[in-house]
DNA sequence: GTCTATATACGGATAGAC
DNA sequence: GTCTATCCGTATATAGAC
Protein backbone atom coordinates (compact mmCIF):
# COMPACT_ATOMS: atom_id res chain seq x y z
CA UNK A 1 0.00 0.00 0.00
CA UNK A 2 2.95 2.26 0.55
CA UNK A 3 4.88 1.31 -2.56
CA UNK A 4 2.06 1.70 -5.04
CA UNK A 5 2.74 5.22 -6.20
CA UNK A 6 6.11 6.70 -5.51
CA UNK A 7 5.22 9.65 -7.66
CA UNK A 8 3.03 11.88 -5.55
CA UNK A 9 3.71 10.70 -2.03
CA UNK A 10 5.59 13.87 -1.27
CA UNK A 11 6.01 16.80 -3.61
CA UNK A 12 9.42 16.73 -5.25
CA UNK A 13 11.87 19.43 -4.30
CA UNK A 14 11.29 21.07 -7.65
CA UNK A 15 7.56 21.18 -6.98
CA UNK A 16 8.02 22.51 -3.49
CA UNK A 17 10.10 25.38 -4.79
CA UNK A 18 7.63 26.19 -7.54
CA UNK A 19 4.70 26.16 -5.14
CA UNK A 20 6.45 28.44 -2.69
CA UNK A 21 7.50 30.72 -5.51
CA UNK A 22 3.97 30.93 -6.89
CA UNK A 23 2.51 31.83 -3.52
CA UNK A 24 5.07 34.54 -2.86
CA UNK A 25 5.11 35.98 -6.36
CA UNK A 26 1.32 36.15 -6.34
CA UNK A 27 1.36 37.96 -3.04
CA UNK A 28 4.31 40.32 -3.39
CA UNK A 29 5.06 40.48 -7.10
CA UNK A 30 8.37 39.86 -8.81
CA UNK A 31 10.61 42.50 -7.31
CA UNK A 32 8.91 42.34 -3.94
CA UNK A 33 9.82 38.69 -3.54
CA UNK A 34 13.27 37.57 -2.37
CA UNK A 35 14.73 34.28 -3.47
CA UNK A 36 15.78 33.72 0.12
CA UNK A 37 12.14 33.83 1.18
CA UNK A 38 11.13 31.40 -1.52
CA UNK A 39 13.81 28.99 -0.36
CA UNK A 40 12.76 29.30 3.24
CA UNK A 41 9.07 28.82 2.43
CA UNK A 42 9.97 25.75 0.39
CA UNK A 43 12.01 24.40 3.28
CA UNK A 44 15.21 24.18 1.26
CA UNK A 45 18.36 26.13 0.74
CA UNK A 46 18.87 29.13 -1.47
CA UNK A 47 21.51 27.38 -3.58
CA UNK A 48 19.04 24.67 -4.52
CA UNK A 49 16.72 27.20 -6.08
CA UNK A 50 19.42 28.18 -8.53
CA UNK A 51 20.28 24.54 -9.06
CA UNK A 52 16.77 23.67 -10.28
CA UNK A 53 15.84 26.92 -11.97
CA UNK A 54 18.74 28.85 -13.33
CA UNK A 55 17.69 32.21 -11.91
CA UNK A 56 14.94 34.14 -10.18
CA UNK A 57 13.93 35.47 -13.58
CA UNK A 58 13.46 31.99 -15.07
CA UNK A 59 11.45 30.84 -12.09
CA UNK A 60 9.29 33.92 -12.37
CA UNK A 61 8.59 33.46 -16.06
CA UNK A 62 7.45 29.93 -15.36
CA UNK A 63 4.94 31.08 -12.74
CA UNK A 64 3.87 34.01 -14.88
CA UNK A 65 3.23 31.91 -17.98
CA UNK A 66 1.24 29.43 -15.93
CA UNK A 67 -0.85 32.25 -14.51
CA UNK A 68 -1.48 33.83 -17.87
CA UNK A 69 -2.46 30.54 -19.43
CA UNK A 70 -4.87 29.90 -16.60
CA UNK A 71 -6.25 33.42 -16.78
CA UNK A 72 -6.72 33.54 -20.53
CA UNK A 73 -6.92 29.80 -21.10
CA UNK A 74 -9.91 29.22 -18.91
CA UNK A 75 -11.77 31.81 -20.94
CA UNK A 76 -10.79 30.60 -24.38
CA UNK A 77 -11.70 27.00 -23.64
CA UNK A 78 -15.28 27.94 -22.86
CA UNK A 79 -15.43 30.62 -25.54
CA UNK A 80 -14.37 28.26 -28.27
CA UNK A 81 -16.77 25.40 -27.59
CA UNK A 82 -19.30 25.46 -30.42
CA UNK A 83 -21.52 22.85 -28.78
CA UNK A 84 -22.78 25.20 -26.07
CA UNK A 85 -25.16 28.13 -26.37
CA UNK A 86 -24.28 31.69 -25.46
CA UNK A 87 -26.22 31.42 -22.22
CA UNK A 88 -24.51 28.19 -21.27
CA UNK A 89 -21.12 29.71 -21.96
CA UNK A 90 -21.84 32.55 -19.57
CA UNK A 91 -22.95 30.18 -16.88
CA UNK A 92 -19.94 27.92 -17.36
CA UNK A 93 -17.55 30.82 -17.39
CA UNK A 94 -18.83 32.24 -14.12
CA UNK A 95 -18.88 28.86 -12.44
CA UNK A 96 -15.48 27.59 -13.56
CA UNK A 97 -13.71 30.88 -13.15
CA UNK A 98 -15.01 31.57 -9.66
CA UNK A 99 -14.03 28.08 -8.54
CA UNK A 100 -10.56 28.54 -9.94
CA UNK A 101 -10.11 31.97 -8.39
CA UNK A 102 -11.37 30.79 -5.03
CA UNK A 103 -8.30 28.56 -4.92
CA UNK A 104 -5.86 31.14 -6.28
CA UNK A 105 -7.40 34.48 -5.31
CA UNK A 106 -4.19 36.45 -5.73
CA UNK A 107 -3.43 35.24 -9.23
CA UNK A 108 -5.30 37.78 -11.36
CA UNK A 109 -3.92 40.81 -9.56
CA UNK A 110 -0.44 39.34 -9.89
CA UNK A 111 -0.81 38.62 -13.59
CA UNK A 112 -2.33 41.97 -14.42
CA UNK A 113 0.13 43.84 -12.28
CA UNK A 114 3.22 42.24 -13.78
CA UNK A 115 1.73 42.54 -17.22
CA UNK A 116 1.75 46.30 -16.80
CA UNK A 117 5.43 46.41 -15.88
CA UNK A 118 6.58 44.20 -18.74
CA UNK A 119 3.92 45.14 -21.29
CA UNK A 120 4.45 43.01 -24.37
CA UNK A 121 7.00 40.51 -23.07
CA UNK A 122 4.20 38.04 -22.61
CA UNK A 123 1.18 39.15 -24.55
CA UNK A 124 3.08 39.31 -27.83
CA UNK A 125 3.92 35.62 -27.79
CA UNK A 126 0.52 34.26 -26.87
CA UNK A 127 -1.57 36.33 -29.27
CA UNK A 128 -4.97 36.22 -27.60
CA UNK A 129 -6.54 38.21 -30.39
CA UNK A 130 -6.84 35.27 -32.76
CA UNK A 131 -8.43 32.96 -30.25
CA UNK A 132 -10.96 35.31 -28.75
CA UNK A 133 -12.20 37.43 -31.60
CA UNK A 134 -12.77 34.43 -33.86
CA UNK A 135 -14.24 32.32 -31.11
CA UNK A 136 -17.61 30.66 -31.14
CA UNK A 137 -18.65 33.06 -28.36
CA UNK A 138 -18.15 36.15 -30.49
CA UNK A 139 -19.92 34.57 -33.45
CA UNK A 140 -22.91 33.62 -31.33
CA UNK A 141 -22.90 37.04 -29.75
CA UNK A 142 -22.95 38.85 -33.05
CA UNK A 143 -25.56 36.47 -34.38
CA UNK A 144 -27.84 37.27 -31.46
CA UNK A 145 -27.31 40.98 -31.98
CA UNK A 146 -28.25 40.68 -35.64
CA UNK A 147 -31.38 38.75 -34.79
CA UNK A 148 -32.32 41.52 -32.37
CA UNK A 149 -32.29 39.16 -29.42
CA UNK A 150 -29.83 41.20 -27.42
CA UNK A 151 -28.81 44.83 -27.28
CA UNK A 152 -26.20 45.94 -29.78
CA UNK A 153 -23.11 46.92 -27.89
CA UNK A 154 -19.46 46.43 -28.76
CA UNK A 155 -18.40 42.84 -27.96
CA UNK A 156 -15.41 44.13 -25.99
CA UNK A 157 -17.67 46.21 -23.77
CA UNK A 158 -19.68 43.13 -23.07
CA UNK A 159 -16.62 40.98 -22.38
CA UNK A 160 -15.23 43.57 -19.99
CA UNK A 161 -18.50 43.54 -18.05
CA UNK A 162 -18.71 39.78 -17.92
CA UNK A 163 -15.09 39.08 -16.98
CA UNK A 164 -15.04 42.09 -14.68
CA UNK A 165 -18.03 40.89 -12.71
CA UNK A 166 -16.26 37.58 -12.21
CA UNK A 167 -12.70 38.74 -11.55
CA UNK A 168 -13.01 42.17 -9.97
CA UNK A 169 -14.36 41.00 -6.60
CA UNK A 170 -11.21 38.94 -6.09
CA UNK A 171 -9.05 41.93 -6.88
CA UNK A 172 -10.71 44.18 -4.33
CA UNK A 173 -11.28 41.54 -1.68
CA UNK A 174 -9.18 43.24 1.03
CA UNK A 175 -11.15 46.44 0.55
CA UNK A 176 -14.54 44.75 0.46
CA UNK A 177 -13.70 42.71 3.53
CA UNK A 178 -12.76 45.90 5.35
CA UNK A 179 -15.87 47.76 4.23
CA UNK A 180 -18.29 44.96 5.03
CA UNK A 181 -16.36 43.71 8.06
CA UNK A 182 -16.25 40.21 6.60
CA UNK A 183 -13.89 37.34 7.29
CA UNK A 184 -12.61 34.99 4.61
CA UNK A 185 -15.45 32.52 5.07
CA UNK A 186 -18.10 35.21 4.69
CA UNK A 187 -16.36 36.39 1.57
CA UNK A 188 -16.28 32.96 -0.02
CA UNK A 189 -20.03 32.70 0.44
CA UNK A 190 -20.54 35.96 -1.44
CA UNK A 191 -18.34 34.65 -4.26
CA UNK A 192 -20.20 31.37 -4.47
CA UNK A 193 -23.49 33.23 -4.75
CA UNK A 194 -22.14 35.11 -7.72
CA UNK A 195 -21.89 31.87 -9.71
CA UNK A 196 -25.66 31.91 -10.10
CA UNK A 197 -26.21 35.66 -9.84
CA UNK A 198 -23.87 36.78 -12.62
CA UNK A 199 -25.66 34.88 -15.42
CA UNK A 200 -28.93 36.42 -14.28
CA UNK A 201 -27.53 39.93 -14.15
CA UNK A 202 -25.89 39.55 -17.52
CA UNK A 203 -29.10 38.36 -19.09
CA UNK A 204 -30.99 41.34 -17.68
CA UNK A 205 -28.29 43.65 -18.92
CA UNK A 206 -28.34 42.31 -22.46
CA UNK A 207 -32.04 42.62 -23.03
CA UNK A 208 -33.15 44.94 -25.80
CA UNK A 209 -35.17 47.77 -24.36
CA UNK B 1 1.89 89.90 -15.83
CA UNK B 2 4.80 87.73 -14.90
CA UNK B 3 4.94 88.63 -11.23
CA UNK B 4 1.29 88.07 -10.39
CA UNK B 5 1.51 84.52 -9.14
CA UNK B 6 4.84 83.19 -8.06
CA UNK B 7 3.15 80.14 -6.66
CA UNK B 8 2.48 77.89 -9.63
CA UNK B 9 4.77 79.25 -12.34
CA UNK B 10 6.98 76.24 -12.11
CA UNK B 11 6.38 73.23 -9.92
CA UNK B 12 8.55 73.36 -6.84
CA UNK B 13 11.29 70.79 -6.46
CA UNK B 14 9.21 68.99 -3.90
CA UNK B 15 6.31 68.78 -6.33
CA UNK B 16 8.53 67.62 -9.17
CA UNK B 17 9.84 64.78 -7.06
CA UNK B 18 6.39 63.75 -5.91
CA UNK B 19 5.04 63.79 -9.44
CA UNK B 20 7.89 61.68 -10.75
CA UNK B 21 7.51 59.31 -7.83
CA UNK B 22 3.79 58.92 -8.39
CA UNK B 23 4.24 58.08 -12.05
CA UNK B 24 6.94 55.51 -11.40
CA UNK B 25 5.31 53.93 -8.36
CA UNK B 26 2.05 53.61 -10.25
CA UNK B 27 3.82 51.94 -13.12
CA UNK B 28 6.32 49.68 -11.37
CA UNK B 29 5.14 49.43 -7.78
CA UNK B 30 7.13 50.10 -4.66
CA UNK B 31 9.98 47.63 -4.87
CA UNK B 32 10.16 47.84 -8.66
CA UNK B 33 10.95 51.55 -8.50
CA UNK B 34 14.45 52.84 -7.81
CA UNK B 35 15.00 56.15 -6.07
CA UNK B 36 17.66 56.89 -8.70
CA UNK B 37 15.00 56.69 -11.41
CA UNK B 38 12.67 58.97 -9.49
CA UNK B 39 15.46 61.52 -9.12
CA UNK B 40 16.34 61.33 -12.79
CA UNK B 41 12.71 61.63 -13.89
CA UNK B 42 12.32 64.64 -11.62
CA UNK B 43 15.45 66.20 -13.09
CA UNK B 44 17.20 66.46 -9.76
CA UNK B 45 19.79 64.62 -7.76
CA UNK B 46 19.32 61.56 -5.65
CA UNK B 47 20.44 63.28 -2.48
CA UNK B 48 17.67 65.86 -2.82
CA UNK B 49 15.05 63.18 -2.66
CA UNK B 50 16.22 62.20 0.78
CA UNK B 51 16.49 65.85 1.73
CA UNK B 52 12.79 66.51 1.06
CA UNK B 53 11.34 63.16 2.00
CA UNK B 54 13.27 61.28 4.60
CA UNK B 55 13.27 57.95 2.80
CA UNK B 56 11.85 56.00 -0.11
CA UNK B 57 9.38 54.47 2.30
CA UNK B 58 8.04 57.87 3.43
CA UNK B 59 7.72 59.07 -0.15
CA UNK B 60 5.86 55.91 -1.03
CA UNK B 61 3.42 56.19 1.82
CA UNK B 62 2.59 59.69 0.70
CA UNK B 63 1.77 58.59 -2.83
CA UNK B 64 -0.07 55.55 -1.56
CA UNK B 65 -2.27 57.52 0.84
CA UNK B 66 -3.09 59.99 -1.90
CA UNK B 67 -4.08 57.17 -4.23
CA UNK B 68 -6.21 55.47 -1.61
CA UNK B 69 -7.98 58.69 -0.74
CA UNK B 70 -8.70 59.32 -4.39
CA UNK B 71 -9.83 55.75 -4.93
CA UNK B 72 -12.09 55.58 -1.91
CA UNK B 73 -12.69 59.28 -1.52
CA UNK B 74 -14.22 59.84 -4.91
CA UNK B 75 -16.73 57.16 -4.05
CA UNK B 76 -17.60 58.36 -0.58
CA UNK B 77 -18.16 61.93 -1.68
CA UNK B 78 -20.87 60.90 -4.13
CA UNK B 79 -22.22 58.18 -1.84
CA UNK B 80 -22.71 60.56 1.04
CA UNK B 81 -24.59 63.33 -0.75
CA UNK B 82 -28.15 63.14 0.47
CA UNK B 83 -29.41 65.69 -2.08
CA UNK B 84 -29.08 63.32 -5.04
CA UNK B 85 -31.18 60.30 -5.91
CA UNK B 86 -29.83 56.79 -6.24
CA UNK B 87 -29.93 57.02 -10.02
CA UNK B 88 -28.10 60.32 -10.04
CA UNK B 89 -25.44 58.92 -7.76
CA UNK B 90 -24.79 56.07 -10.16
CA UNK B 91 -24.52 58.43 -13.10
CA UNK B 92 -22.22 60.80 -11.21
CA UNK B 93 -20.05 57.99 -9.99
CA UNK B 94 -19.51 56.56 -13.46
CA UNK B 95 -18.85 59.95 -14.97
CA UNK B 96 -16.50 61.33 -12.33
CA UNK B 97 -14.62 58.12 -11.80
CA UNK B 98 -14.02 57.43 -15.47
CA UNK B 99 -12.74 60.96 -15.99
CA UNK B 100 -10.39 60.60 -13.07
CA UNK B 101 -9.11 57.22 -14.18
CA UNK B 102 -8.60 58.43 -17.72
CA UNK B 103 -5.98 60.76 -16.31
CA UNK B 104 -4.42 58.27 -13.91
CA UNK B 105 -5.12 54.89 -15.51
CA UNK B 106 -2.44 53.05 -13.54
CA UNK B 107 -3.57 54.22 -10.14
CA UNK B 108 -6.13 51.56 -9.20
CA UNK B 109 -3.90 48.62 -10.10
CA UNK B 110 -1.11 50.23 -8.09
CA UNK B 111 -3.27 50.85 -5.05
CA UNK B 112 -4.88 47.44 -5.06
CA UNK B 113 -1.61 45.69 -5.73
CA UNK B 114 0.29 47.37 -2.92
CA UNK B 115 -2.67 46.95 -0.64
CA UNK B 116 -2.28 43.21 -1.01
CA UNK B 117 1.38 43.26 -0.03
CA UNK B 118 0.88 45.38 3.05
CA UNK B 119 -2.63 44.27 3.97
CA UNK B 120 -3.77 46.38 6.90
CA UNK B 121 -1.03 48.99 7.03
CA UNK B 122 -3.32 51.41 5.29
CA UNK B 123 -6.90 50.19 5.48
CA UNK B 124 -6.82 50.03 9.27
CA UNK B 125 -6.21 53.75 9.65
CA UNK B 126 -8.77 55.04 7.17
CA UNK B 127 -11.70 52.90 8.26
CA UNK B 128 -13.86 52.94 5.12
CA UNK B 129 -16.52 50.89 6.81
CA UNK B 130 -18.04 53.78 8.70
CA UNK B 131 -18.31 56.05 5.70
CA UNK B 132 -19.69 53.64 3.18
CA UNK B 133 -22.07 51.43 5.07
CA UNK B 134 -23.79 54.39 6.75
CA UNK B 135 -23.82 56.48 3.61
CA UNK B 136 -26.83 58.01 1.95
CA UNK B 137 -26.29 55.61 -0.94
CA UNK B 138 -26.77 52.51 1.20
CA UNK B 139 -29.83 54.00 2.89
CA UNK B 140 -31.45 54.85 -0.45
CA UNK B 141 -30.52 51.45 -1.78
CA UNK B 142 -32.11 49.60 1.11
CA UNK B 143 -35.12 51.88 0.96
CA UNK B 144 -35.66 51.01 -2.71
CA UNK B 145 -35.29 47.32 -1.95
CA UNK B 146 -37.92 47.55 0.78
CA UNK B 147 -40.29 49.36 -1.53
CA UNK B 148 -39.84 46.57 -4.06
CA UNK B 149 -38.46 48.96 -6.65
CA UNK B 150 -35.26 47.05 -7.17
CA UNK B 151 -34.15 43.45 -6.75
CA UNK B 152 -33.05 42.44 -3.27
CA UNK B 153 -29.40 41.58 -3.39
CA UNK B 154 -26.65 42.22 -0.86
CA UNK B 155 -25.47 45.85 -1.09
CA UNK B 156 -21.86 44.70 -1.34
CA UNK B 157 -22.66 42.56 -4.36
CA UNK B 158 -24.21 45.56 -5.98
CA UNK B 159 -21.28 47.84 -5.11
CA UNK B 160 -18.80 45.32 -6.50
CA UNK B 161 -20.71 45.25 -9.77
CA UNK B 162 -20.95 49.01 -10.03
CA UNK B 163 -17.37 49.84 -9.09
CA UNK B 164 -16.09 46.87 -11.04
CA UNK B 165 -17.77 47.97 -14.24
CA UNK B 166 -16.10 51.35 -13.83
CA UNK B 167 -12.65 50.33 -12.66
CA UNK B 168 -11.99 46.91 -14.15
CA UNK B 169 -11.58 48.06 -17.77
CA UNK B 170 -8.67 50.25 -16.68
CA UNK B 171 -7.05 47.33 -14.91
CA UNK B 172 -7.16 45.04 -17.93
CA UNK B 173 -6.48 47.68 -20.55
CA UNK B 174 -3.26 46.09 -21.87
CA UNK B 175 -5.09 42.82 -22.39
CA UNK B 176 -8.14 44.37 -23.98
CA UNK B 177 -5.99 46.46 -26.28
CA UNK B 178 -4.16 43.33 -27.38
CA UNK B 179 -7.35 41.37 -27.90
CA UNK B 180 -9.18 44.06 -29.80
CA UNK B 181 -6.07 45.43 -31.52
CA UNK B 182 -6.82 48.91 -30.22
CA UNK B 183 -4.54 51.88 -29.69
CA UNK B 184 -4.82 54.24 -26.76
CA UNK B 185 -7.17 56.62 -28.57
CA UNK B 186 -9.57 53.82 -29.49
CA UNK B 187 -9.51 52.68 -25.92
CA UNK B 188 -10.36 56.08 -24.53
CA UNK B 189 -13.41 56.21 -26.76
CA UNK B 190 -14.64 52.92 -25.33
CA UNK B 191 -14.14 54.27 -21.82
CA UNK B 192 -16.01 57.49 -22.56
CA UNK B 193 -18.94 55.52 -23.92
CA UNK B 194 -19.14 53.65 -20.65
CA UNK B 195 -20.02 56.85 -18.83
CA UNK B 196 -23.49 56.69 -20.32
CA UNK B 197 -23.71 52.92 -20.77
CA UNK B 198 -22.98 51.85 -17.20
CA UNK B 199 -25.99 53.65 -15.65
CA UNK B 200 -28.23 52.01 -18.25
CA UNK B 201 -26.81 48.56 -17.63
CA UNK B 202 -27.03 48.96 -13.88
CA UNK B 203 -30.64 50.02 -14.09
CA UNK B 204 -31.49 47.01 -16.24
CA UNK B 205 -29.66 44.76 -13.82
CA UNK B 206 -31.47 46.04 -10.77
CA UNK B 207 -34.97 45.59 -12.05
CA UNK B 208 -37.19 43.20 -10.16
CA UNK B 209 -38.12 40.28 -12.37
C1' DG C 1 18.85 73.99 -1.59
C1' DT C 2 21.63 71.37 -4.51
C1' DC C 3 25.43 68.85 -5.75
C1' DT C 4 29.52 64.79 -5.68
C1' DA C 5 31.39 61.16 -3.42
C1' DT C 6 30.91 57.43 -0.37
C1' DA C 7 29.34 54.39 3.36
C1' DT C 8 26.41 50.58 4.20
C1' DA C 9 23.16 47.04 3.46
C1' DC C 10 20.83 43.85 0.89
C1' DG C 11 19.81 40.36 -2.54
C1' DG C 12 21.00 37.22 -6.44
C1' DA C 13 24.09 34.00 -7.67
C1' DT C 14 28.14 30.72 -7.43
C1' DA C 15 32.14 27.83 -5.48
C1' DG C 16 33.07 23.96 -3.43
C1' DA C 17 32.47 20.43 0.36
C1' DC C 18 29.66 16.50 1.48
C1' DG D 1 20.98 16.63 -4.69
C1' DT D 2 21.77 19.39 -0.86
C1' DC D 3 24.29 22.14 2.06
C1' DT D 4 27.58 26.42 4.01
C1' DA D 5 30.18 30.17 3.02
C1' DT D 6 31.10 33.87 0.15
C1' DC D 7 31.38 36.93 -3.80
C1' DC D 8 29.71 40.88 -6.11
C1' DG D 9 26.56 43.97 -8.19
C1' DT D 10 23.10 47.18 -7.04
C1' DA D 11 20.14 50.41 -4.35
C1' DT D 12 19.29 53.23 -0.33
C1' DA D 13 20.93 56.60 2.42
C1' DT D 14 24.27 60.00 4.31
C1' DA D 15 28.47 63.09 4.75
C1' DG D 16 30.18 67.05 3.47
C1' DA D 17 31.50 70.69 -0.05
C1' DC D 18 29.46 74.56 -2.51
Amino acid sequence: MSDKKEKEVDPSTEEKIKNAARALFHQKGYSGTRTRDIAEAAGINLALLNYYFRSKQKLFELVMIEGLLEFVGSITKVFDDSTTTLEEKIRLLASNYIDMLSEQPDMPLFVLSELRSHPDTFLSKMNPQEFLMNSSFIKQYQQSVMEGKIAAIHPLQFIMNLIGMIVFPFIVSPMIKAIGNLDTADYKVLMQQRKTLIPIWIEEMMQVK
